[in-house]
Order: structure tokens, then C-alpha cells, then sequence
DNA sequence: CTAAGATCGGACGCCGTGTCAGAAAATCGA
DNA sequence: TCGATTTTCTGACACGGCGTCCGATCTTAG
């Protein structure tokens, strides 16, 4: 992808890019912080702590996972670009940090409640758990045509409730199951 | 980094490179190549089925975790520099595609004994773990100063086990307890 | 209709790439 | 030892994308 290609598509000239973006990567850092918003907003019910858990757990990943099939080719975008550009890649770290504060957070809210085991690392947890979510969702949705949004809600939701839960009441068929409080 | 730029650093000349290979990512493929028999070979308890799983998962992860400390770099520049050559790309890809294979045979197999239950879909669970596992290790050894290995082989350890077997076992402490069948 | 301000596009210099033809160095036969 | 042949290296080049000028065009208001 270059200025270039970009600006052919509309019926302005390639300065006129430099005229709103300082460079490409300026670019998607916008678009970044416009997802970002959207992303919190739709993993609220677990990071809020209220209702059952795993319910709220699998609620929460839904949003994620709809937010990814909607917006997926930008997450890639960022996280393709970051490695190469400085300020990119600490908007994207900075953007992967506060989702580990979050989860961090509500992990061990729920330690301290006894719904989690208090031998986990929670912010190590974390951090595992959300790179598998930012990777595999990027893979799944990050280029058409995308992936089967239920099947990845699934195989998510299994590993993050067995790893913080203890994995009995997740492993079950793939089965429609999205219980209430 | 540019060709410039590796050269400068020896005393040949920048056009010398292009005597052994063809472009920059087709070094990183050379290097990648190189890396991917040890990876296998180390993770080979596992993989191969024999002792006790749990024990012989956390043998395995811990050879994975070494490799990744000794050679984290390269996966890094294979990584990031995958998205911007197809030749690379598709070199990268297959290198997770291998490994999702032996992964998912492994855990079919035990599904078969009995060992991990058979409602998982082992391809999808293989490819998720394989994801976090991939981006973890480059986050953490990828670059220096590296992370604390002994910490992420707790956590993913926990992740896997939990997520394979149940996770009643590997919850603990992050104490040492790597024991035979 | 005109003047002021905002916006656009052609053209330029810069830098990194990949590829020549030819120089230098290494190898070898006598 | 010495020239001939093969291998290895280098200086110089064309190409393409980037980011930035200045002059041209369009918009708006009086």
C-alpha cells in the first residue's frame, strides 16, 4: 500500500494526502484510536464485574469478536505497520497495555471475591490471554473473506474460562449456551 | 534496517549481498529455516506421547521457551517482516501451519485415550494456543533486554494445561514440579 | 466582479533498491 | 614463477516511492 494507490482511488492527488495525514502511518493511528473507544464499550459486562462471570465473560468476547469482523482489517493494518514506525508502535503498545490494565484488573477484583484462584498471575494471564485474542482475531478477520465468528467466540471462550475458572464449565460441546445471571 | 546498513557493518560491499541472496527477506527465510529443526526437535516430549502428558507438555514448553530465548530475534524480524513479502509470508505461514499439524495430532490422539476431552475442536484449540505461544515469546525475547523465561513458562504453561486438561492440575504455584510418568 | 483565503497538483530532491559491466582476487596448469 | 581462467567483488546506474515546495485553481464574502 503506498500514498500513492491510496489517493488513486479518490479523485484527489497524492499532495493532497499530506494535506490531513502527516504519513501513512499518521493515518491509521487515527484510525486506531477510533476503534478503540468502540472496543471498550463492547467488552463491558465482564470488565464491569456485574452478573455471573462466565456469562459475562462470554458476552463480553462476543462484543470483541463483532468489533473484529466489523473492523478487523484496521487491527491489522496497526499491528502490521507498528514495527515500523516508532510512534505507531507505542500508540499500539500503549492500546494493548490498557486492555491488560482492564483484564489485569477484573482478574484480580475476582481473586480477591475467591471466583479466580489467587495463585495466578494475574497481569502474566492477562497479558497471555490478550495476545492470543489480538492474534487470532486479526487472523480470523483481519482479511476477507473472514472466519467464522462463532466458532472463534468458542474456541476463546473455552481457553479464557479454563484458564481463569478452572475449565469445567467451558468444555463442553459447541453447543449455543449463552447463559443469564 | 536496510541492505546499507547490514553491510556497512562488514567489509563488504552493498551489492556483495545480493551475491547470496536475492533480497533481505530472503535472508530472514534462510534464517528462518534454520531455526524451525530446533524448535521442532526441543518440543519433542509432547509431541512424541510418551511419559506423563502434563509433565512432558511443560519439558516440551520449556524447550520452546529456550529456543525463543536463544533465537527470539529472528522470529521477530520473520514475523514482522512477513506482511510485507508474499515469499516470506507464505514461508511464515507454513511454519505455523506445521506446527498447528503436530499440535492438533497430538491432541486428537489424546482425545482418543481419553486424556483431553473430545467436545474441543483440536484444530482451532492447536491454532489459538499456537497464536498466543507465537506472540508471547517474540513480545518477550524477541528483543533485548529479555523477559523472564521461567515466568512465561509458568503462564503459559497453566494456560495449556488448563485449557487441554481441565486445569485442575497446573493451577498451583508457580513452584517447580516438572515429574516424570 | 473582485479580492482574500483555502485547497490542489506538477515537479523536484532524497533515499533505498536491485542490476549491470568491468575490476580485483583467487585458483590452477604448466 | 607466471599467465589464463574462473570466481568474487565494486562503482555506477535506473527505478520507484516519499515528502515538500510554488504556482495554479477553486471557494467565499463583500
Amino acid at each position: 500500500m503506498t500514498v500513492a494507490d491510496l489517493m488513486a482511488r479518490t479523485r484527489l492527488s497524492r499532495p493532497a494526502f499530506y494535506q490531513y495525514f502527516s504519513d501513512l502511518h499518521d493515518l491509521i493511528e487515527v484510525l486506531l484510536r477510533e476503534v478503540e473507544s468502540i472496543m471498550h464499550q463492547t467488552a463491558n459486562p465482564w470488565l464491569s464485574g456485574e452478573g455471573e462471570p462466565i456469562a459475562a465473560l462470554r458476552e463480553s468476547q462476543k462484543g470483541v469478536v463483532q468489533v473484529c469482523l466489523d473492523h478487523g482489517p484496521i487491527f491489522r493494518a496497526v499491528s502490521e505497520a507498528a514495527p515500523l514506525d516508532e510512534r505507531l508502535e507505542r500508540a499500539w503498545s500503549a492500546f494493548t497495555k490498557r486492555w491488560d490494565d482492564v483484564v489485569e484488573a477484573r482478574i484480580k477484583s475476582q481473586q480477591r471475591d475467591g471466583l479466580i484462584s489467587k495463585s495466578l498471575n494475574a497481569r502474566r494471564i492477562a497479558n497471555a490471554l490478550n495476545h492470543m485474542d489480538t492474534t487470532l482475531l486479526i487472523a480470523e478477520f483481519g482479511r476477507r473473506p473472514q472466519g467464522d465468528p462463532k466458532a472463534v467466540l468458542d474456541t476463546l471462550h473455552h481457553i479464557w474460562t479454563a484458564a481463569l475458572y478452572g475449565g469445567q464449565r467451558a468444555a463442553r460441546m459447541p453447543r449455543k449456551s449463552p447463559r443469564k445471571s
